[in-house]
DNA sequence: CTGAAAGCGCTTACAG
DNA sequence: CTGAAAGCGCTTACAG
């Protein structure tokens, strides 16, 4: 067994070393600038010499802080990770916090026992938390924001309690760019694959799709659902094409769907983009790799995971954070519109 | 701004309702046996009705321990997520410790520092450490399992240093048995796609490959490396084909790799298994939406997850535990060899 | 600008 | 089986 090691220096021999109080060590360490200059130099030596790292509890007792932040994410976890958006989001906010005094603990919210998560973030174990892939019965975190600060990764759905802290893209936007991009080739008859209708992010961008055809005096009954994976564009797309109704343009919700739902259309010899117009949203690996490249909206998943992160810090000073934050996002035209 | 809300209701309140002393308070919540069962009641009534929640930094700095255990991930979090291997690990490891006292700090080794990691886990932050995907540069980690309760996720290469603690599958028997699948398929000039060799996994599936080609006196000579991938697959599958030999089979180290590799054989009108048996690692989406749907071998991902924090819990509580661990793999026949 | 001292909320020998 | 008391390693008014 490992051996708990030589017991960590404390600040009291910091501040024998130094000559100095423990008071003013704290001082310094904490980077408080009324200490002397040259005080602060006597104290970093020392604190060098002797490899000193503060205690983390003792300095969360004392001042009434834990410095960690809590990552609430659902329960299957490994599905919600092979999500590229998700997995570069929470890349963006660790590699954040990874230059603050700030730790992330990944809370996995227990569907069984949803109660337990609203107790351990209320329980003081965590300074804020940050909340990703909320669908419908994220009421219990939405609660939550008043009693401790808390950010959301894209709209949550039960929007009725006042104020809450969002990073976001603009999901209808977003959609009503892709779909237009497919009008823009001479496309009259879209269909759409659209996301779970329990998320922000599905009703969003089914809205747009919906809008930008109503304006342009189109048909907007093509519609399916999927489940953000390829296996679900793969199905939505089947059931599409079972329908038997002349399509030459469709919007997909997510990258992984267009990735499905192209194997559907290759199988069936249906050209991309000579008889189908595609677009969709996410520019990552499935995007890129797809027969033909799919264009796409990209959103930048690790500046959100960053701007969630930096934003959740000033809100845990005690500093103003606008209630809604939009990340632009970018239209990329590859082949398959 | 969110308020701290009331205070958390402290032992000494519990203690005061229930009229008993703080110190039987923190038997009962520390579930000692010496208390009287009448008393333990008493107790956890006053908890129940003040909603007590102990405070874990009170509690880490006169125990002495953090309840918290570090997930140690590598720099590039989004990639190494994306893998369906590692994001189940660790959703084996988190819905295992959910259960537990302890909490699972994220912690992104950082390529540019890497003595900050080092420096975090030594620094008395964390009880024990669980580090997955390391590679040549795992020294450090290595060394560190001196003064850190510590368990790898597949065996780490410096291996050098005495007791390890690994939790891993048998890599060499897995590439074997795969192996064998395709030559009992009647096939004979057998390449392979090796995954990174500065990496456990990669050097050991390429070992099998080559031992029971080695045993049935057949050519070992096909070798092209990819990353783990489905580009490193499609790269790697192109360059075999470059070469203009024949071949009848192939193992590809991951399932990953596979599907970009079938993307090329597709292409070029090869078909499997007709023309080329194939067989692979990883159970995972990748294998079963492949075309064909791969013949595979199975691991189970997040039994080996808990597996690593079980361990782990038990090594931070003093208790012994195999230096390695190995965990049963499956094969898994489909339709591509 | 610096120090003495109280206090953060627990746990744990030690006594009984 | 239970309590009084010391102690874990910091921070932070308060004085000076």
């Amino acid at each position: 067994m490992a051996e708990p090691s030589k017991p960590q220096p404390t600040l009291e021999l910091v501040a024998a070393r130094a000559g100095v109080s423990r008071a003013t060590v704290s001082r310094v360490v904490n980077g408080s600038t009324k200490v002397k200059a040259e005080v602060v130099e006597q104290v970093n030596r020392a604190i060098a010499e002797l490899k000193y790292v503060p205690n983390r509890a003792a300095r969360s007792l004392a001042n009434g802080r834990t410095n960690s932040i809590a990552l609430v994410i659902p329960e299957n976890a490994a599905k919600f990770f092979a999500d590229p958006y998700f997995a570069t989001v929470i890349q963006g906010a660790a590699v954040y916090l990874a230059d603050t005094e700030f730790t992330l603990t990944l809370l996995i919210a227990t569907e069984a026992d949803p109660a337990k998560t609203a107790r351990y973030l209320r329980g003081g174990n965590v300074d804020g938390a940050l909340i990703l892939s909320h669908h419908s019965d994220d009421r219990s975190y939405v609660e939550l924001a008043g009693s401790l600060p808390m950010v959301f990764g894209g709209r949550p759905m039960s929007n009725e309690s006042g104020e809450l802290h969002v990073v976001d893209v603009d999901n209808v936007a977003a959609a009503a760019t892709a779909t237009r991009t497919i009008l823009e080739s001479g496309r009259r008859r879209l269909a759409t694959i659209a996301g779970p209708q329990n998320m922000g992010a599905g009703q969003d961008r089914l809205r747009g799709w919906r809008e930008e055809l109503d304006a342009a005096g189109l048909e907007t009954d093509l519609i399916e659902y999927g489940d953000f994976t390829p296996p679900g564009g793969e199905a939505a797309m089947s059931a599409l094409l079972e329908r038997g109704e002349p399509m030459d343009g469709i919007f997909i919700a997510s990258a992984q769907m267009a990735f499905g739902a192209l194997k559907v259309l290759h199988e069936r010899g249906i050209r991309v983009p000579q008889d189908m117009s595609v677009t969709t949203v996410d520019n990552d690996s499935y995007a890129q790799s797809a027969t033909p490249p799919l264009t796409t909206i990209a959103q930048p998943a690790e500046r959100q995971g960053a701007t969630m992160a930096r934003l959740l810090v000033e809100l845990i000073g005690g500093g103003e954070v606008p209630e809604r934050t939009i990340i632009a996002t970018e239209l990329i035209k590859r082949a398959s519109h």
